[in-house]
RNA sequence: GCCCCCGUAGCUCAGGGGAUAGAGCGCCGCCCUCCGGAGGCGGAAGCGUAGGUUCGAAUCCUACCGGGGGUACCA
């Protein structure tokens, strides 16, 4: 029984006592009830405050209603024990066949465990990196690489139709300085004071100098824009290729370039003009953000004529939306939040609905430490810790990880020689360990002749499978049920709140689960001694474990190895 | 000044109103005659402060205190 099904049971419980007169409601019965597991053994497997939610409006004390839901509930199939605690609560065991049969939904349903159509029909745009092409991808673009990914994936698993973009904001002042950067370096030169540094940019003008030896013999504009173009050019292959290594394709990567030029950006502006939402003024255009929330008032077209970079904004929102994106999400670094303002606000003024049509999420920064101390990072020194060099410290596993660990909402700190260690310190090998040694007892198992009860594709019948799930009465393997039992609540809640840290701390718990239940039950036959029924069920609760910490990391992107 | 994020164990962090606040590391003490000890068991140790809402607050609201970030006709 997953807690899914116990909600509904507890739902029909309700629906009963409603139906016989015994509890009257005013607003009807709720659709859902919430089922919680209790940190407290005695609370039972799972508890419910309903009673507690409906007595007021039930006009019944707390407790009497709780005492006939309890009654009524007693009759349901797989359950074990209701009783009434507390000021209300309805504590629930359920029989260990109801829960062992957990494992055989698990091992039916596979990779598709934990998946769901709760986004279903939704497209969702989801842009994010959208590193600028001066320079490969910093530690904060790489939290989103990580992050944004994983949401991606969660996306998918709940049954949404998920494309992901990357701005390459390939246009305006911030690439004549990367130009320059690259044409001070093929002179010789050092960086410009407003520039950009370090290897790259000589690696990249020296490649630019290999392709065009006669570069330097033009005129200092016509060179400065022969190390634009092609610096650009190399800049964006070497970062899509570091994020395809990274296990991160994009499935749109958009220039704001192509904005300007296709007369996009004048559109939006015309569009926004039309709705009453510009005025000019001291010789520039503004878009009237104030009246839908912002700080002030914005320039959108400068005094000089240039459009500003929130034009860029404008236009390639409102090409979203036309392409069909009812959901656009933005994932942006804490030092873009101040963005966050007028951004909605352009969503209103399209007549859009802030916080619906458009949703922005902020990472806040992240620290790297090194010997205990933090990586003192300049820009301009050259010295900024990348992707590459990331991967470069503690590999793409751990580095996923570690990024999507964590709640975008806080500040974190990374610690490289932690992450690069293989020890239990790791949370990503624990997690990993934990795969490879239930991968470990399967191919044991295997070797022994035992196969598995149940079929590993498609549905099981208890009856022609032999598999008792009564018999996984232990209270480790209870517990290690209820926990994959959770899964497909940790995906959903992880997709609503696109939180994807949820699911890294769920596999670091189940991990935990299952080390427990190693510990002290024994799966497989010891020594001469003949598999029985036993073996078989807790054969099947480990592959079941097997089969959620696989779909779990998958989400985060991480491998799910069967040796290490 | 104003705006955003964060203050939970010595450290790094979980805890989307619920009954005794969790995990890892570190510290103290244990557990390998067979499935991977990269594991498990026990112990000491904590919600920044003050109010408020609620039957119930780490969680929601307000103020304050600390830390980080942001506040361009730059991109």
């Amino acid at each position: 029984m997953t807690p899914e099904q116990l909600s509904t049971a507890i739902v029909h419980a309700l629906t009963t006592l409603v139906g016989r007169g015994a509890v009257t409601l005013p607003d009807g019965v709720p659709a859902q009830v919430v089922v919680e597991r209790p940190k407290v053994r005695e609370h039972g497997d799972y508890a419910t405050n309903l009673a507690l939610q409906l007595a007021k409006r039930a006009g019944v004390p707390p407790r009497d209603l709780a005492g006939l839901l309890a009654e009524e509930l007693r009759s349901a199939d797989g359950i074990a024990e209701v009783e009434v605690a507390g000021p209300g609560f309805l504590n629930v065991r359920v029989s260990s066949g109801a829960q062992g049969a957990v494992a055989a939904q698990v091992l039916a349903l596979g990779s598709a465990y934990g998946s769901s159509d709760l986004f279903a029909g939704e497209r969702i745009d989801l842009e994010f990196v959208s590193a600028n092409p001066t320079g490969p991808i910093h530690i904060g673009g790489t939290r989103w690489a990580a992050v944004g990914d994983a949401l991606g994936r969660i996306f998918s698993f709940t049954g949404a139709e998920v494309t992901r973009e990357y701005y390459f904001n390939d246009h305006g002042a911030q690439i004549d300085r990367f130009a320059r950067s690259l044409l001070a370096s093929a002179q010789g030169k050092p960086a410009p004071e407003d520039g950009y540094g370090g290897q790259y940019i000589v690696d990249i003008a020296d490649a630019v100098l290999d392709r065009r030896p006669d570069v330097l013999d033009l005129p200092e504009e016509e060179a400065q824009e022969v190390f634009r173009a092609e610096g650009v050019e190399a800049m964006f292959t070497e970062i899509k290729k570091t994020l395809h290594d990274f296990g991160v394709d994009f499935d749109v990567y958009f220039h704001e370039n192509h904005l300007h030029e296709t007369g996009a950006v004048q559109r939006a502006i015309d569009r926004l003009t039309e709705l009453g939402n510009t005025y000019e003024q001291d010789g520039a255009l503004w878009l009237r953000t104030e009246q839908f929330g912002d700080d002030k008032d914005r320039v959108i077209v400068r005094s000089n004529g240039q459009p500003a970079y929130l034009s860029g904004d404008l236009a390639y929102y409102l090409d979203k939306r036309e392409r069909g994106f009812d959901r656009c999400l933005i994932m942006l670094g804490a030092d873009h939040h101040g963005y966050v303002g007028r951004m909605m606000a352009m969503c209103a003024a399209f007549g859009d609905v802030p916080g619906t049509n458009l949703e922005i999420l902020i990472g806040q920064l992240v620290n790297l430490l090194s010997d205990g101390a933090p990586l003192r990072m300049s820009k301009r020194a050259g010295t900024v810790i990348t992707l590459d060099d990331l991967v470069d410290a503690i590999g793409r596993d751990a580095a996923r990880y570690a990024l999507a660990r964590y709640t975008s909402d806080s500040e974190i700190d990374i610690d490289l020689d932690l992450w690069a260690r293989a020890t239990s310190d790791n949370p990503v090998y624990y997690v990993q360990y934990a795969h490879a040694r239930v991968s470990s007892i399967l191919r044991n198992a295997a070797d022994l002749g035992l196969l598995l009860p149940v079929a590993p594709h498609g549905p099981v019948d208890p009856d022609e499978t032999g598999f008792d799930p009564s018999l996984l009465s232990h209270e480790k393997e209870g517990e290690l049920l209820r926990a994959l039992a959770e899964f497909p609540r940790v995906v959903t809640s992880a997709a609503q709140l696109r939180e994807p840290h949820r699911v890294a701390r769920y596999l670091e718990e189940v991990a935990a689960s299952y080390h427990r239940f190693y510990d002290n039950c024994r799966v497989l036959p010891m020594g001469d001694e003949e598999a029985g029924d036993l073996h078989r069920a807790r054969l099947v609760l480990v592959a079941a474990t097997r089969q959620v910490i696989a779909n779990g990391l998958d989400l985060l992107g991480v491998s799910a190895p069967e040796r290490m």
